[in-house]
DNA sequence: CGTATTTGACCAGG
DNA sequence: CCTGGTCAAATACG
């Protein structure tokens, strides 16, 4: 198995076993069912992103065990990279909107919309949104913004991609606290707080279009995570993908990014297998978010010299 | 008049 | 062939 595969493997088995013991100490001391139960939810989902790491592991070995063929493949994969690479969302949200508010939270960012969609197992349609600043400055950074089923007021956000573009100085009023950026949520995602404005107010009747999103500035509402202290262990992803991640030099550095793309791509469609409104996620998508930066980024974007 | 949104067409993947 | 994601022309907005 490949060095990157076998490092999460083990930090999820490494997880599973900490939260055994945990749990092995709820059970001592006798403590809540609910605690219990959380945490035998966790494990189990520890158990099956390993389960589906290893089996993927050992799939992708039997399709492409000769590099000749990844050559290939890559070639193939440049013609059409783009579906490919974007295909893979990164990080989930939950947004409500505030009280009278109408349409999905301000973000903090320029969002421009590019296209909507009546997806077929929702009764609303999906609208997509990429950042302002695309052309002026090449940033990446999309997202994805979907009605909840059950409750109209929350909105499901999926971002990808990292923001590269700057805060428009204009934008700046003066003495104008900073909004909150992209990164810093999931910097709050990584220290186990989860975004859930939900059920703020679901007073807002559907508005006449059934689906719009009149761009309202609000603050967004973190609130501090009920779930498991200590949820999730970095340890064993960090040391195999945010240090290269991380580092500029490991730009457009290899095939071992190839590796790790299905790697992150099968954690995160893993880590989804957790409820959604649990922070490990947040974590995983995370990590995805920072690689993704380095997959999808193209290669006359600002601030990167082209590869000779 | 420049910029943002809307919306049907188009395309890739399954 | 169906579906979801993106493009781009037309349109709306400020």
């Amino acid at each position: 198995m490949e060095i990157g595969t076998s490092n999460l493997v083990l930090a999820e088995l490494t997880r599973a076993t900490e939260l055994v013991k945990k749990l092995q100490a709820h059970i001592d001391s006798n403590c809540s069912a609910d605690a219990g139960r959380a945490l035998t939810k966790e494990i189990l989902c520890c158990l099956d992103k390993s389960a589906s790491m290893v089996s993927e592991s050992a799939r992708s070995l039997a399709e492409s065990p000769r590099s000749e063929d990844s050559v290939v493949r890559k070639d193939r994969e440049n013609k059409c990279k783009k579906r490919k690479t974007q295909a893979k969302w990164t990080s989930k949200v939950r947004l409500g909107s505030g009280p009278g508010v109408e349409g999905p939270l301000e973000d903090g960012y320029s969002w421009r919309k590019y296209g909507q969609k009546e997806i077929l197992a929702a009764t609303h349609p999906r609208g997509y949104f990429r950042c302002t600043h695309l052309k002026s400055q090449g940033c990446l950074a999309m997202k994805q913004v979907q009605r909840s089923e059950d409750n109209p007021s929350v909105f499901d956000v999926t971002y990808r991609g990292t923001h590269t573009c700057q805060p428009k100085p204009a934008a700046r009023a003066a003495g104008a606290a900073p909004q909150p950026r992209n990164q810093d949520l999931l910097l709050s995602f990584q220290t186990g707080l989860k975004v859930k404005t939900e059920g703020l107010d679901s007073k807002s009747p559907e508005p006449a279009s059934d689906f719009s999103f009149p761009s309202a500035p609000e603050a967004l509402t973190f609130s501090p995570s009920s779930t498991l202290d200590g949820c999730f262990v970095l340890g064993g992803f960090s040391s195999a993908f945010i240090s290269p991640a991380s580092s500029e030099s490991n730009y457009f550095g290899g095939q071992n990014l190839q590796a790790a793309e299905w790697d992150f791509t099968e954690i995160v469609s893993a880590a989804t297998c957790a409820d959604h409104t649990h922070s490990t996620m947040f974590d995983m998508d995370f990590l995805q978010n920072s690689l993704d930066l380095d997959l999808d980024f193209p290669f006359d974007a600002y601030s990167f010299p082209p590869i000779n």
